[in-house]
RNA sequence: GCGAAAGUGGCGGAGUUGGUAGACGCGCUGGCCUUAGAAGCCAGUGAGAGAAAUCUCGUAGGGGUUCGAGUCCCCUCUUUCGCACCA
């Protein structure tokens, strides 16, 4: 028979909720934890990654509540963005409206998940009441120079009118139109994350990171230590700076790869026709899409100008080249070509006959420039290269660029790959950016006393794919706050990013209608203690919310360095080894799975099925197996109800213990241990549920329970009641009724954790493996007061032992203690 | 392409510091129960050889370090995540 999990699950579900046990409070004695899932978008159901997600995150809730903590569990929805946006648009609605709904729908299959969370902090980044200290945030990024406009290339659809993302563009071509894709130079606005790179990448204010999540961070910054030197156009005054890490191989640069967007270049096109073969090449590399560009296998491309520059260091002509392989946002936007150093330059340079020279020989002197098939890219001795002939290639990094700087033709400098984020979107579902344009006082700031700008609701969305903030004339057409004039506003709306870089905070105060959040409850709750999410933020998001984080302490709001002390990657679920998504047709409905066989069920597969930063597979016979599981645990307590209830108090210390019930007190109070410690140190559920499987097999073992005498009684009651005490965290709804069915009268998350005895775990046997060679030959079962000696002596006693070291030396004989002992024979 | 990680039975996974590979679950096989099935309970289950004791092989592939390697080092392959307008 299934135990009636759907009566249990909706009574304990009401109980907690009427007892308001989830919601923190803001002064407690207690000590404070913060767990965090990242919140999800409302796409209207929970799939089996917020299952999976949230299901971590309470498992972790319910474990410190057990140990006395005030914890607290907030969620949200970040539910502004593109797909709402889209839609809405689909279903001839607005996301106003089918946002609401999704909400709804979700917070219904969160309450039957049964997830502890504090609805009373609940927050929404559509809700002007949340999005008004986005605009604030804005604000005051601006006032402190952190927040600026320039221009920048995007991907751009002249039919659509519109801006494109990434995803947007196949091929080179529009999603929606098919129509060609180009880039095209839009005034946006920016924030200097920049400004903290050196900041971010210190970890040193974080307690528990993943390390490839800090690896990826720091690559993804990119600091280069590095050289600028300056080049003079010819015939000209002007500077052509460029960025290198390889000062070293100056001498032997003979042109110089710049990207259509260079300042010089933009110049050398104006002197030229537009249908001129110059105009034509810059446009065919604009007109590739970022990532085409970005890619190091797109086939390198280049248009000689005609120009040249002068090197520095011995006025040698360089040939000045528009290239589709320098970015223009990386370190100077040009780079010095050393062909015979570098494989892309010379690739180039073999590619369009230019001329190379070699200034790095190797060690034995032996290169010889004709003969080289790729570049020679290792350190060596300088040759060609002036006074600095003979040098260690290294060494004269630092020589060579102290020298330039000395003679003014460039100097040490430190770049980062990190760019400057950009927070415009020309969309309509995103928070407004609190800027307004007046012909007479340039770009102005909206007071505060005029925040929110709300959203303007009458807009129709489809008519145009251009951003419908444009067409929405009384909302665009403001009067200047400060000189009262006509103006307009700025119609761009910021990134979603910006709306996740602080949600975290929020959650603290997130009633607060004169500030974001108040800095007396942030002091008491931040950093938040554990941060569970996917591996796919590991750069974006995380990195964005650790510079916010970093800049609302500078506004002194917070008073930490970090948002997340600690964090915890979770994998995805996977169905037949991909992603669950609509397009493979590999989706379980979470809702189906919960009314067949119980919230409790899934969170255990959930939680069992592998360890949390691993990708979870699916499979309907593990929910089954989950299912039988908690039956089984039902079933035990069904069984020995009275007996449980009458000696769960009773003294199982007795030492005469023998057999059976003295090895079940040893699996109760290790399986106690085992479990606390891969919850406590390791966040390992799956072994922490498997111990416990594991226990109750060993329960079960135990027949005529109602033969054993009273001690034993005890020990059996006790291994049992072990059981929900241990599986509350994994199996709430299930765990807390049986808890009240023997008798207790607090809840399971009052109660303390699971305690055990030390003196119970004490073995008196130890059993030894012997290796001979690496191999098992044998196992000896010794006491555990047993020497060194009598280990090794017992070892040589083995049969099998024996034969395997007939006729042969013994070298060595290592003992590891509780472990193996190991023969090295000869 | 660049950056990051992963790869262990038929499947999901365990193996915490280099120390008995395969815990636990699924599946499969057999038994009990049942008129039968389902459910449940009990047992077995990496591959190969052998009557057995036991032996050989085995952690993506190849090499190395070590008394001892799933674990450490080097190379290769495959898969997954991210790459700045998806969130």
């Amino acid at each position: 028979m299934e135990y009636p999990f759907e009566k249990i699950e909706k009574k304990w579900q009401n109980i907690w909720q009427k007892k308001k046990i989830f919601n923190a409070e803001d002064d407690t004695e207690k000590k404070n934890y913060y767990v965090l899932s990242m919140f999800p978008y409302p796409s209207g159901a929970l799939h089996m990654g917020h299952v999976s997600n949230y299901s971590i995150a309470d498992a972790i809730t319910r474990y410190k509540m057990m140990q006395g903590f005030n914890v607290m569990q907030p969620m949200g929805y970040d539910s502004f963005g593109m797909p709402a946006e889209n839609f809405a648009i689909q279903h001839h609605s607005h996301p106003r409206i089918t946002t609401d709904e999704n909400i709804k729908v979700m917070r219904k299959q969160f309450d039957m998940m049964g997830f502890g969370f504090d609805w009373e902090r609940e927050v929404s980044t559509c809700h002007p009441e949340y999005y008004k200290w986005g605009q604030w945030f804005f604000k005051r990024m601006f006032e402190k120079g952190l927040a600026y406009k320039k221009t920048s290339f995007q991907n751009w659809c002249s039919e659509c009118q519109t801006v494109l993302a990434n995803e947007q563009v196949e091929n080179g071509k529009c999603w929606r139109c098919e129509s060609e894709v180009h880039q095209k130079e839009l005034e946006q606005w920016f924030f200097k994350i920049t400004e903290y790179a050196e900041e971010l990448l210190d970890f040193s204010g974080v307690i528990d990171w993943p390390e490839r999540v800090k690896t990826m961070q720091t690559n993804w910054i990119g600091k280069s230590q590095g050289t600028e030197i300056w080049f003079k156009l010819e015939n000209s005054e002007q500077l052509i700076k460029v960025f290198t890490t390889r000062p070293d191989t100056i001498f032997g640069c003979t042109f110089m790869a710049l990207p259509p967007e260079h300042p010089i270049i933009i110049e050398f096109l104006k002197a030229e026709s537009e249908d001129s073969k110059m105009h034509r090449f810059c446009d065919k590399v604009l007109n590739e899409d970022s990532i085409t560009r970005t890619a190091e296998d797109t086939i390198k491309e280049g248009f000689f100008t005609g120009k040249y520059a002068a090197n520095p260091v011995n006025n040698e002509r360089i040939q000045i080249w528009i290239t589709n392989y320098v970015l223009m946002d990386y370190g100077t936007g040009a780079v010095m070509a050393v062909p015979a150093h570098d494989q892309r330059d010379f690739e180039f340079a073999k590619k369009y006959n230019i001329p190379m020279k070699l200034v790095i020989q190797n060690k034995s002197g032996d290169l010889i420039l004709e003969e080289m098939a790729d570049a020679y890219v290792e350190p060596g001795f300088l040759v060609n290269s002036g006074k600095f002939d003979g040098m260690d290639s290294q060494k004269s990094l630092k020589t060579i660029s102290k020298w330039m700087f000395e003679n003014k033709m460039g100097k040490e400098t430190i770049t980062y790959r990190l760019r400057d984020w950009g927070v415009s979107r020309q969309r309509y579902w995103g928070n407004p950016i609190p800027i307004i344009y007046c012909d007479d006082c340039g770009t102005v700031l909206v007071p505060d006393e005029d925040l929110p700008i709300k959203l303007p609701e009458n807009v129709e969305l489809g008519k145009t794919r251009q951003n419908p903030l444009l067409s929405v004339e009384e909302w665009v057409n403001v009067k200047c706050p400060q000189c009262g004039k006509s103006a307009r506003r700025e119609t761009d709306t910021m990134d979603t990013f910006v709306d996740s870089s602080w949600y975290f905070a929020r959650y603290v105060d997130p009633k607060n209608d004169t500030l974001p959040f108040s800095q007396e409850l942030a002091v008491k709750w931040l950093p938040v203690d554990q941060y569970i999410g996917g591996i796919e933020h590991a750069v974006m998001h995380l990195m964005y919310a650790r510079f916010f984080h970093k800049f609302m302490r500078d506004l002194k709001l917070v008073n930490s360095n970090e948002p997340f002390a600690r964090l915890l990657t979770q994998g995805m679920v996977t169905k037949d080894g991909a992603k669950m998504s609509k397009s493979k047709g590999n989706v379980v409905d979470p809702q189906y799975i919960v009314d067949r066989y119980g919230a409790d069920t899934v969170r255990v597969f959930m939680l069992f099925a592998s360890p949390p930063e691993k990708d979870v597979e699916w499979s309907d016979e593990g929910v089954k197996g989950a299912f039988r599981f908690l039956n089984r645990i039902w079933h035990l307590f069904a069984k020995n109800l009275e007996l449980i209830k009458t000696y769960k108090d009773a003294a199982s210390d007795d030492n005469k213990l023998k057999g059976e019930i003295k090895k079940l007190r040893y699996s109760t109070h290790f399986t106690i241990k085992k479990t606390l410690n891969d919850i406590e140190n390791r966040l390992q559920f799956n072994t922490a549920i498997a111990a416990v499987m594991e226990h109750l097999n060993n329960v079960y073992a135990v027949k005529d329970v109602e033969k054993l005498n009273d001690f034993e009684k005890a020990v059996f009651a006790e291994s049992c009641v072990a059981i929900p005490h241990l599986m509350y965290v994994f199996a709430p709804h299930l765990s807390e009724e049986l808890w009240i069915l023997i008798g207790n009268d607090r809840l399971l998350h009052d109660s303390g954790t699971a305690q055990f005895n030390e003196d119970f775990l004490v073995k008196d046997k130890i059993t030894y493996a012997i290796q001979i060679m690496g191999k098992i030959r044998g196992k000896i079962k010794v006491s555990a007061d047993a020497t060194t000696e009598d280990i090794k002596k017992s070892a040589l006693e083995v049969e099998n032992v024996k034969k395997s070291i007939e006729g042969k030396n013994i070298v060595k004989m290592i003992v590891v203690p509780d472990k193996l002992v190991s023969i090295v024979i000869k």
